[in-house]
DNA sequence: AGTCTAACGCAACTTGGTTGCATTTAAATA
DNA sequence: TATTTAAATGCAACCAAGTTGCGTTAGACT
Protein backbone atom coordinates (compact mmCIF):
# COMPACT_ATOMS: atom_id res chain seq x y z
CA UNK A 1 0.00 0.00 0.00
CA UNK A 2 2.40 2.44 0.67
CA UNK A 3 4.77 1.36 -1.73
CA UNK A 4 1.91 3.30 -4.20
CA UNK A 5 3.16 6.79 -2.97
CA UNK A 6 7.44 6.20 -2.99
CA UNK A 7 9.20 9.22 -2.30
CA UNK A 8 6.03 10.95 -0.05
CA UNK A 9 7.79 11.48 3.34
CA UNK A 10 4.89 13.80 4.55
CA UNK A 11 4.76 13.01 8.63
CA UNK A 12 7.74 11.04 8.69
CA UNK A 13 7.71 8.45 11.89
CA UNK A 14 10.80 10.11 13.17
CA UNK A 15 9.55 13.57 12.45
CA UNK A 16 6.82 13.69 14.89
CA UNK A 17 8.12 16.87 17.21
CA UNK A 18 6.15 14.38 20.32
CA UNK A 19 7.96 10.92 18.97
CA UNK A 20 11.76 12.67 19.03
CA UNK A 21 10.68 14.33 22.24
CA UNK A 22 9.63 10.72 24.05
CA UNK A 23 12.77 8.58 21.65
CA UNK A 24 15.21 11.45 23.23
CA UNK A 25 13.97 10.99 26.67
CA UNK A 26 14.49 6.86 26.81
CA UNK A 27 10.91 6.36 26.19
CA UNK A 28 8.84 4.50 23.66
CA UNK A 29 6.28 6.15 21.65
CA UNK A 30 3.47 4.25 22.86
CA UNK A 31 -0.27 5.72 21.90
CA UNK A 32 -1.04 6.62 25.81
CA UNK A 33 2.58 8.32 26.02
CA UNK A 34 1.53 10.46 22.34
CA UNK A 35 -1.71 11.25 23.95
CA UNK A 36 -0.87 12.54 27.46
CA UNK A 37 2.60 14.56 25.97
CA UNK A 38 1.35 15.91 23.58
CA UNK A 39 -2.22 17.22 25.50
CA UNK A 40 -0.06 18.45 27.86
CA UNK A 41 2.09 20.79 25.03
CA UNK A 42 -0.69 21.22 23.21
CA UNK A 43 -1.74 23.02 26.77
CA UNK A 44 1.66 25.19 28.35
CA UNK A 45 1.05 27.03 31.02
CA UNK A 46 -1.81 25.65 33.03
CA UNK A 47 -0.94 22.10 35.58
CA UNK A 48 -3.55 19.22 35.46
CA UNK A 49 -4.41 16.69 38.15
CA UNK A 50 -4.41 13.26 36.99
CA UNK A 51 -8.21 13.09 37.57
CA UNK A 52 -8.57 16.26 34.75
CA UNK A 53 -5.72 14.74 32.19
CA UNK A 54 -8.02 11.42 32.40
CA UNK A 55 -11.12 13.15 31.68
CA UNK A 56 -9.63 15.44 29.31
CA UNK A 57 -8.11 12.45 26.78
CA UNK A 58 -10.70 9.98 27.30
CA UNK A 59 -13.02 13.45 25.83
CA UNK A 60 -10.97 13.19 23.09
CA UNK A 61 -10.85 9.81 21.92
CA UNK A 62 -13.09 7.22 22.89
CA UNK A 63 -10.89 4.38 25.18
CA UNK A 64 -10.46 5.69 28.55
CA UNK A 65 -6.92 5.02 29.39
CA UNK A 66 -6.49 3.29 32.51
CA UNK A 67 -6.40 5.01 36.06
CA UNK A 68 -2.82 3.15 36.90
CA UNK A 69 -1.06 3.67 32.99
CA UNK A 70 -2.05 7.22 33.20
CA UNK A 71 -0.37 7.06 37.03
CA UNK A 72 2.96 5.44 35.39
CA UNK A 73 3.03 7.09 32.51
CA UNK A 74 2.94 10.60 34.51
CA UNK A 75 5.69 9.25 36.57
CA UNK A 76 7.88 8.26 33.62
CA UNK A 77 7.29 11.53 32.13
CA UNK A 78 8.35 13.65 35.14
CA UNK A 79 10.91 11.18 35.73
CA UNK A 80 12.77 12.07 32.85
CA UNK A 81 11.98 15.68 32.93
CA UNK A 82 9.45 16.27 30.52
CA UNK A 83 6.52 17.14 32.75
CA UNK A 84 6.82 19.41 36.26
CA UNK A 85 4.63 18.51 38.92
CA UNK A 86 3.92 20.16 42.22
CA UNK A 87 1.40 19.71 45.14
CA UNK A 88 -1.58 21.94 45.03
CA UNK A 89 -2.64 23.19 48.23
CA UNK A 90 -5.51 20.79 48.42
CA UNK A 91 -2.40 18.48 48.39
CA UNK A 92 -3.03 16.93 44.97
CA UNK A 93 -0.53 16.57 42.11
CA UNK A 94 -0.83 18.78 39.14
CA UNK A 95 1.34 17.91 35.84
CA UNK A 96 2.18 20.53 33.19
CA UNK A 97 4.38 20.38 30.67
CA UNK A 98 7.71 21.24 31.34
CA UNK A 99 8.34 25.26 30.77
CA UNK A 100 11.65 26.40 29.82
CA UNK A 101 12.65 27.90 32.97
CA UNK A 102 10.91 27.20 35.76
CA UNK A 103 13.39 27.40 38.91
CA UNK A 104 14.40 30.93 40.32
CA UNK A 105 11.63 32.70 37.92
CA UNK A 106 8.84 34.19 39.50
CA UNK A 107 5.43 33.23 38.82
CA UNK A 108 1.61 34.12 39.43
CA UNK A 109 0.00 30.76 40.12
CA UNK A 110 -3.86 31.09 39.67
CA UNK A 111 -5.59 28.57 42.43
CA UNK A 112 -8.42 28.72 40.55
CA UNK A 113 -7.78 28.06 36.78
CA UNK A 114 -4.40 26.70 37.71
CA UNK A 115 -2.67 28.98 34.99
CA UNK A 116 0.26 30.15 35.28
CA UNK A 117 2.22 33.00 33.94
CA UNK A 118 5.61 34.23 34.52
CA UNK A 119 6.19 38.08 36.43
CA UNK A 120 8.43 39.51 34.09
CA UNK A 121 7.89 43.10 34.84
CA UNK A 122 6.07 43.69 37.65
CA UNK A 123 8.55 42.57 40.30
CA UNK A 124 11.87 42.95 38.67
CA UNK A 125 12.45 39.03 37.90
CA UNK A 126 16.15 39.13 37.07
CA UNK A 127 17.62 41.54 40.10
CA UNK A 128 15.66 38.52 42.27
CA UNK A 129 16.80 36.11 40.85
CA UNK A 130 20.12 37.30 41.38
CA UNK A 131 19.91 37.96 44.87
CA UNK A 132 18.23 34.47 45.18
CA UNK A 133 21.35 32.77 42.99
CA UNK A 134 23.87 34.76 46.03
CA UNK A 135 21.36 33.32 48.77
CA UNK A 136 21.82 30.14 47.60
CA UNK A 137 25.22 30.09 47.02
CA UNK A 138 26.15 31.55 50.46
CA UNK A 139 24.27 28.66 51.50
CA UNK A 140 26.38 25.93 49.88
CA UNK A 141 29.17 27.64 51.15
CA UNK A 142 27.78 26.43 54.76
CA UNK A 143 27.58 22.88 53.86
CA UNK A 144 23.43 23.33 52.81
CA UNK A 145 22.98 21.37 49.57
CA UNK A 146 20.40 20.79 46.97
CA UNK A 147 18.40 23.57 46.97
CA UNK A 148 16.06 25.39 44.53
CA UNK A 149 14.16 28.64 44.76
CA UNK A 150 10.33 28.64 45.27
CA UNK A 151 8.60 31.52 44.60
CA UNK A 152 5.27 32.28 43.31
CA UNK A 153 2.54 34.89 43.89
CA UNK A 154 -0.51 32.58 44.80
CA UNK A 155 -3.69 33.88 44.09
CA UNK A 156 -6.83 34.53 41.52
CA UNK A 157 -6.63 35.81 38.36
CA UNK A 158 -9.17 38.57 37.01
CA UNK A 159 -10.77 36.20 34.34
CA UNK A 160 -11.41 33.91 37.51
CA UNK A 161 -12.68 36.56 39.96
CA UNK A 162 -14.88 38.40 37.99
CA UNK A 163 -16.97 35.73 36.62
CA UNK A 164 -15.24 32.86 34.54
CA UNK A 165 -14.57 31.31 37.84
CA UNK A 166 -17.70 28.84 38.38
CA UNK A 167 -16.62 26.85 34.51
CA UNK A 168 -12.94 26.86 35.31
CA UNK A 169 -13.21 25.94 38.84
CA UNK A 170 -15.03 22.90 38.12
CA UNK A 171 -13.01 21.52 34.90
CA UNK A 172 -10.41 23.30 34.42
CA UNK A 173 -9.36 25.09 31.49
CA UNK A 174 -9.52 22.50 29.22
CA UNK A 175 -10.96 24.08 25.97
CA UNK B 1 -7.87 22.19 102.03
CA UNK B 2 -7.35 24.95 99.73
CA UNK B 3 -8.64 27.66 102.52
CA UNK B 4 -5.50 26.74 104.76
CA UNK B 5 -3.37 28.97 102.38
CA UNK B 6 -5.54 31.88 101.27
CA UNK B 7 -3.94 33.99 99.08
CA UNK B 8 -2.04 31.80 97.28
CA UNK B 9 -2.04 32.01 93.57
CA UNK B 10 0.54 30.82 91.81
CA UNK B 11 -0.53 29.33 88.88
CA UNK B 12 -4.07 31.03 88.16
CA UNK B 13 -6.41 28.66 85.62
CA UNK B 14 -5.97 31.90 82.98
CA UNK B 15 -2.77 32.38 83.66
CA UNK B 16 -1.05 30.08 81.63
CA UNK B 17 -0.23 31.53 78.17
CA UNK B 18 -1.33 28.05 76.65
CA UNK B 19 -5.07 28.44 78.18
CA UNK B 20 -5.39 31.99 77.61
CA UNK B 21 -4.15 31.70 73.78
CA UNK B 22 -6.95 28.91 73.42
CA UNK B 23 -9.93 31.30 75.17
CA UNK B 24 -8.69 34.41 72.82
CA UNK B 25 -9.21 32.48 69.99
CA UNK B 26 -12.30 30.94 70.95
CA UNK B 27 -11.93 27.22 71.57
CA UNK B 28 -12.43 25.69 74.45
CA UNK B 29 -9.33 24.19 77.09
CA UNK B 30 -9.49 20.85 76.70
CA UNK B 31 -6.67 18.18 77.41
CA UNK B 32 -5.82 17.46 74.12
CA UNK B 33 -5.69 21.01 72.71
CA UNK B 34 -3.50 21.98 75.52
CA UNK B 35 -1.16 18.86 74.66
CA UNK B 36 -0.93 19.87 71.22
CA UNK B 37 -0.87 23.62 71.11
CA UNK B 38 2.06 23.09 74.18
CA UNK B 39 3.88 20.72 72.30
CA UNK B 40 4.17 22.99 68.62
CA UNK B 41 4.80 25.93 70.99
CA UNK B 42 7.57 24.36 72.52
CA UNK B 43 8.99 22.95 69.62
CA UNK B 44 8.79 25.99 66.96
CA UNK B 45 10.04 26.68 63.14
CA UNK B 46 9.55 23.16 62.62
CA UNK B 47 6.47 21.36 61.18
CA UNK B 48 5.23 18.18 61.50
CA UNK B 49 2.55 15.94 60.10
CA UNK B 50 -0.36 14.13 61.57
CA UNK B 51 1.55 11.45 62.45
CA UNK B 52 4.53 12.58 64.08
CA UNK B 53 2.57 14.57 66.41
CA UNK B 54 0.14 11.86 67.48
CA UNK B 55 3.34 9.67 67.79
CA UNK B 56 5.38 12.40 70.06
CA UNK B 57 2.11 13.17 71.96
CA UNK B 58 2.01 9.34 72.78
CA UNK B 59 5.20 9.15 73.81
CA UNK B 60 5.11 11.90 76.46
CA UNK B 61 1.87 10.98 78.34
CA UNK B 62 0.13 7.39 78.00
CA UNK B 63 -3.41 8.29 76.58
CA UNK B 64 -2.62 8.04 72.56
CA UNK B 65 -5.17 10.59 71.45
CA UNK B 66 -7.29 9.67 69.09
CA UNK B 67 -6.94 10.00 64.85
CA UNK B 68 -9.71 11.91 64.05
CA UNK B 69 -9.66 13.90 67.33
CA UNK B 70 -5.92 14.97 66.43
CA UNK B 71 -7.06 15.64 62.78
CA UNK B 72 -9.98 17.96 64.05
CA UNK B 73 -8.05 19.59 66.14
CA UNK B 74 -5.58 20.65 63.91
CA UNK B 75 -7.83 21.92 61.62
CA UNK B 76 -9.13 24.35 64.44
CA UNK B 77 -6.44 25.55 65.96
CA UNK B 78 -5.58 25.96 62.12
CA UNK B 79 -8.67 27.70 61.28
CA UNK B 80 -8.17 30.01 63.76
CA UNK B 81 -4.77 31.15 63.23
CA UNK B 82 -2.53 29.35 65.86
CA UNK B 83 -0.84 26.98 63.76
CA UNK B 84 0.37 27.35 59.86
CA UNK B 85 0.01 24.39 57.73
CA UNK B 86 1.97 23.66 54.38
CA UNK B 87 1.54 20.52 51.99
CA UNK B 88 5.33 19.15 51.34
CA UNK B 89 6.20 17.39 48.26
CA UNK B 90 5.14 13.97 49.23
CA UNK B 91 1.83 16.08 49.54
CA UNK B 92 1.24 15.50 53.39
CA UNK B 93 0.41 18.38 55.20
CA UNK B 94 2.86 19.76 58.10
CA UNK B 95 2.05 22.12 60.80
CA UNK B 96 3.97 24.53 62.83
CA UNK B 97 3.14 26.81 65.31
CA UNK B 98 2.25 29.93 63.44
CA UNK B 99 5.34 32.10 63.01
CA UNK B 100 5.46 36.00 63.70
CA UNK B 101 5.70 36.40 60.02
CA UNK B 102 5.68 33.66 57.68
CA UNK B 103 3.88 35.86 54.38
CA UNK B 104 5.94 37.47 52.35
CA UNK B 105 9.16 36.21 54.34
CA UNK B 106 11.75 34.68 52.57
CA UNK B 107 12.81 31.07 54.29
CA UNK B 108 14.68 28.35 54.12
CA UNK B 109 12.99 24.76 54.65
CA UNK B 110 15.21 21.45 54.55
CA UNK B 111 13.21 19.40 52.98
CA UNK B 112 14.80 16.47 55.51
CA UNK B 113 14.03 17.52 59.08
CA UNK B 114 11.47 20.45 58.12
CA UNK B 115 12.79 23.10 60.33
CA UNK B 116 12.74 26.18 58.39
CA UNK B 117 14.77 29.91 59.41
CA UNK B 118 14.26 33.06 57.87
CA UNK B 119 16.88 34.39 54.86
CA UNK B 120 16.96 37.63 56.72
CA UNK B 121 20.62 38.72 56.18
CA UNK B 122 21.61 36.56 52.98
CA UNK B 123 19.34 37.83 50.62
CA UNK B 124 17.77 41.28 50.93
CA UNK B 125 14.90 40.68 52.28
CA UNK B 126 13.30 43.79 52.98
CA UNK B 127 14.07 45.23 49.63
CA UNK B 128 12.26 41.87 48.38
CA UNK B 129 9.38 41.90 50.23
CA UNK B 130 8.78 45.58 48.90
CA UNK B 131 9.27 44.46 45.18
CA UNK B 132 6.82 41.54 45.70
CA UNK B 133 4.42 43.76 47.38
CA UNK B 134 4.75 46.45 44.62
CA UNK B 135 4.15 43.38 42.13
CA UNK B 136 0.83 42.33 44.61
CA UNK B 137 -0.44 45.74 44.57
CA UNK B 138 -0.38 45.88 40.61
CA UNK B 139 -2.06 42.61 39.94
CA UNK B 140 -4.73 43.75 42.64
CA UNK B 141 -5.55 46.81 40.56
CA UNK B 142 -6.35 44.18 37.67
CA UNK B 143 -8.76 42.29 39.63
CA UNK B 144 -6.44 39.76 40.82
CA UNK B 145 -7.73 38.84 44.02
CA UNK B 146 -7.23 36.52 47.21
CA UNK B 147 -2.82 36.69 46.78
CA UNK B 148 -0.20 36.07 48.82
CA UNK B 149 3.55 35.32 48.01
CA UNK B 150 4.72 32.09 48.15
CA UNK B 151 8.87 32.32 48.97
CA UNK B 152 11.39 29.90 49.68
CA UNK B 153 14.28 28.18 49.07
CA UNK B 154 13.99 24.42 49.62
CA UNK B 155 16.98 22.12 50.24
CA UNK B 156 18.72 20.20 52.83
CA UNK B 157 20.25 21.86 55.84
CA UNK B 158 24.13 21.49 56.63
CA UNK B 159 22.99 19.25 59.61
CA UNK B 160 20.92 17.01 57.32
CA UNK B 161 23.38 16.76 54.86
CA UNK B 162 26.15 16.10 56.48
CA UNK B 163 24.83 12.85 58.77
CA UNK B 164 22.09 13.81 61.14
CA UNK B 165 20.62 13.31 58.29
CA UNK B 166 19.47 9.89 58.90
CA UNK B 167 18.20 9.98 62.31
CA UNK B 168 16.21 13.29 61.34
CA UNK B 169 14.59 11.57 58.43
CA UNK B 170 12.82 9.01 60.30
CA UNK B 171 11.38 10.72 63.20
CA UNK B 172 11.92 14.59 62.62
CA UNK B 173 14.15 16.73 65.39
CA UNK B 174 11.63 16.05 67.80
CA UNK B 175 14.37 15.54 70.57
C1' DA C 1 -26.63 22.80 89.99
C1' DG C 2 -28.43 22.83 85.22
C1' DT C 3 -28.27 23.67 80.42
C1' DC C 4 -26.19 23.87 76.10
C1' DT C 5 -23.01 23.09 72.72
C1' DA C 6 -18.04 22.33 71.61
C1' DA C 7 -15.10 18.70 71.61
C1' DC C 8 -14.32 13.67 71.88
C1' DG C 9 -13.94 8.92 70.11
C1' DC C 10 -15.35 5.09 67.61
C1' DA C 11 -16.62 2.96 62.97
C1' DA C 12 -17.28 3.37 58.33
C1' DC C 13 -16.14 5.64 54.16
C1' DT C 14 -13.64 8.33 50.35
C1' DT C 15 -9.70 9.84 47.65
C1' DG C 16 -5.37 9.83 45.59
C1' DG C 17 -2.02 6.84 44.84
C1' DT C 18 0.70 2.14 44.83
C1' DT C 19 1.89 -2.91 44.12
C1' DG C 20 1.70 -7.52 41.97
C1' DC C 21 1.18 -10.03 38.08
C1' DA C 22 -0.13 -11.73 33.68
C1' DT C 23 -0.49 -9.84 28.83
C1' DT C 24 0.72 -6.89 25.02
C1' DT C 25 3.83 -4.37 22.09
C1' DA C 26 7.80 -1.22 20.78
C1' DA C 27 12.27 -1.75 19.56
C1' DA C 28 16.76 -4.14 19.41
C1' DT C 29 18.87 -8.26 17.05
C1' DA C 30 19.35 -12.18 14.37
C1' DT D 1 11.39 -10.11 7.91
C1' DA D 2 11.08 -13.09 11.95
C1' DT D 3 12.73 -13.51 16.76
C1' DT D 4 13.71 -12.01 20.97
C1' DT D 5 13.22 -9.12 25.20
C1' DA D 6 12.31 -5.66 28.09
C1' DA D 7 9.17 -1.65 28.44
C1' DA D 8 4.58 -0.54 28.80
C1' DT D 9 -0.27 -1.90 29.56
C1' DG D 10 -4.43 -3.19 32.23
C1' DC D 11 -6.79 -5.49 35.75
C1' DA D 12 -7.45 -6.42 40.81
C1' DA D 13 -6.18 -5.79 45.19
C1' DC D 14 -4.10 -2.91 48.40
C1' DC D 15 -2.60 1.28 51.25
C1' DA D 16 -2.23 5.84 53.66
C1' DA D 17 -4.14 10.29 54.55
C1' DG D 18 -8.05 12.39 55.42
C1' DT D 19 -13.39 12.81 56.04
C1' DT D 20 -18.21 11.91 57.69
C1' DG D 21 -21.86 10.31 60.83
C1' DC D 22 -23.30 9.75 65.25
C1' DG D 23 -23.76 8.89 69.98
C1' DT D 24 -21.18 10.33 74.34
C1' DT D 25 -18.39 13.43 77.37
C1' DA D 26 -17.24 17.62 79.43
C1' DG D 27 -16.21 22.94 79.12
C1' DA D 28 -18.46 27.26 79.77
C1' DC D 29 -22.11 30.24 80.68
C1' DT D 30 -26.16 31.19 83.24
Amino acid sequence: MASVYPPAPPVLKGDDPIDALLSAHGLRRTAAARRVLGWLLAHPDTSYTHAQLQESLAGDHAEPLDRVTLYRLIDRLTQVGLLLCRVDSQRVRRYQAMPASVHATPHFECQTCHRDSPLAGALHAVDLEKAAQTAIESLRALGYTDMHLDFAVKGVCADCATGAASASANAGPAA
